[in-house]
DNA sequence: CGTCTCCATACCGTCAGGGTATGGGCCGCG
DNA sequence: CGCGGCCCATACCCTGACGGTATGGAGACG
């Protein structure tokens, strides 16, 4: 079974339609149907459906769409890591979403140059969802994730600290004022609490200015609320979930600046952890 | 990249050599010395020191060498499990080596197909190393491995039971008529001890037989002791490693019919354990 | 019942990939 | 020091796989 082959069948499970995936593609419709074809032949499987409304996935066929997802990940990465591997500096792809970093990062940047095993970091911002993508996709190496947020499976972890929660309100807030809240205060009131409602936006400016207007609270963990706008509180939330902010890797990974970086990090927020005592 | 390349740079970066990989892959020398040049231009990386000797890999080499051998075997499982899948009566495949079930497969097999979403059942037997191979092939849906002998990297796992060690020795051997013995008692001998020393040797007929012949002590898991030659004997063992007999499946499946298998035996180990008490 | 939609088949051209022949560098041996 | 052998690269050719266009046929819908 040839990679393009599996993208074919990928882009016909997307859109169910063989025409629209041909167009996707960039190629015309038959030579698409005939790939399909062939590919059932050779596994001696039907994999469509076929009606003159579009093509529905048979059993095999679900299976094949996970199964090819799964090959086309692991040569796209196989295709950024070896490139990466092959640049003159070797480099550690280090990716987290601003303020995601627990406010270890610096501490870590610090320190992890002493190791004999370091390289240059780089350092990759970007949002919520990427940073999983980029690690899976042989992007970046290294992640800093939120457990239990975020899906582990297939990386190796290692956490290094763990949170309460803030709510962010406005400044002129009833709540704005108290010592700390529970979430059933903010469920008092008639404002939809975020990520239980409206877990759908993840723009972290958006989501502010829906606060500021006073048509939302946000549940987050301590360090993001560093970062909120001046206009807006930050009030501890006493039952709100604990956050652990762990660092995650390809669970195959064997590189020894990974690893030199990743203990770094872990004696660091030991240390971290120390202080806070 | 294209899994017939990807094929090609496995063979070369296995032998080292282009003209005997070429004959491995059943093809003459000079396409796949075109081959990989070509992959190597569009990676634009090297991935082979050259020399009259023979071949070499670069960093960047070593790196898809690893990364090529993951994206085979994922479509290697592909292929099976679509295979699989298309069948016309499903059925779940478990992987297991004679005596690796801690005792427990006939108590779950009669519970499994009273689940609504239980399924046929064919065991496969198979020697020790296979087992994990099975399924990451996708060849097995879910085996019975021993932990920690065994690597659960990228498997879902539900521990079954736990279980202490025997010393396996001969009948007339001056520790076969003791209660228990440590670890120690062993090594007092001039016998060499398995698994530490001779791990290489896998066999556990060929085992036995070393055993019977008063060349080696086998320490191995309780229930393992079950099925040894009359002529042997089974000594606890004190201080011997605990081992824990564990269901393992591919990290991602999401069949109905594993996890009631999953479930069921996790029940019907349970029971055991209460009735051991 | 006509028409539209969508997939399959027929037929054709092109180029990627594989084969054979041969060249060129490096090493070892006489 | 020169010769031969080993191994990879290049040159050249050919086949067939893959993609494109044209068209057929089956089901859905008005």
């Amino acid at each position: 079974m040839e990679t393009r082959e599996l993208a074919y069948f990928a882009a016909v499970a997307e859109e169910l339609h063989i025409g629209r995936a041909a167009a996707r593609l960039g190629m015309a419709q038959p030579p698409l149907s005939r790939a399909i074809q062939k590919l059932e032949r050779r596994l001696g499987v039907r994999l469509l459906e076929r009606s003159s409304r579009g093509v529905t996935l048979t059993p095999a066929g679900e299976v094949l769409a996970r199964e090819a997802a799964k090959v086309l990940d692991a040569v796209a990465a196989a295709t950024a890591r070896t490139r990466r591997a092959g640049r003159a500096d070797p480099r550690l792809v280090v990716a987290l979403k601003p303020g995601g970093d627990g406010g270890l990062l610096p501490d870590i940047l610090a320190a992890y140059p002493a190791h004999p095993d370091a390289v240059e970091v780089e350092l990759v911002l970007c949002g919520v969802a990427e940073r999983a993508r980029l690690v899976r996709a042989g992007t970046a190496d290294v992640a800093f994730l939120h457990s239990p947020y975020e899906d582990l499976t297939g990386f190796g972890s290692e956490p290094l600290v763990s949170e309460g929660s803030v709510a962010v309100v406005p400044a002129g807030h009833p709540l704005a004022g108290r010592e700390r809240v529970r979430l059933a205060d903010l469920d008092a009131g008639p404002v939809p609490r975020w990520p239980r409602d409206h877990s759908e936006i993840t723009d972290p400016a958006a989501l502010l200015q829906l606060v500021a207007l006073g048509r939302l609270v946000v549940v987050a963990p301590e360090s993001a609320g560093e970062l909120v706008r001046r206009d807006l509180v930050c009030v501890p939330v006493a039952d709100g979930p604990p956050t652990t902010v762990v660092l995650a890797w390809p669970e195959e990974a064997r590189s020894r600046a990974l690893a030199a970086f990743v203990r770094t990090a872990a004696a660091v927020a030991k240390g971290h952890g120390d202080a806070d005592r």
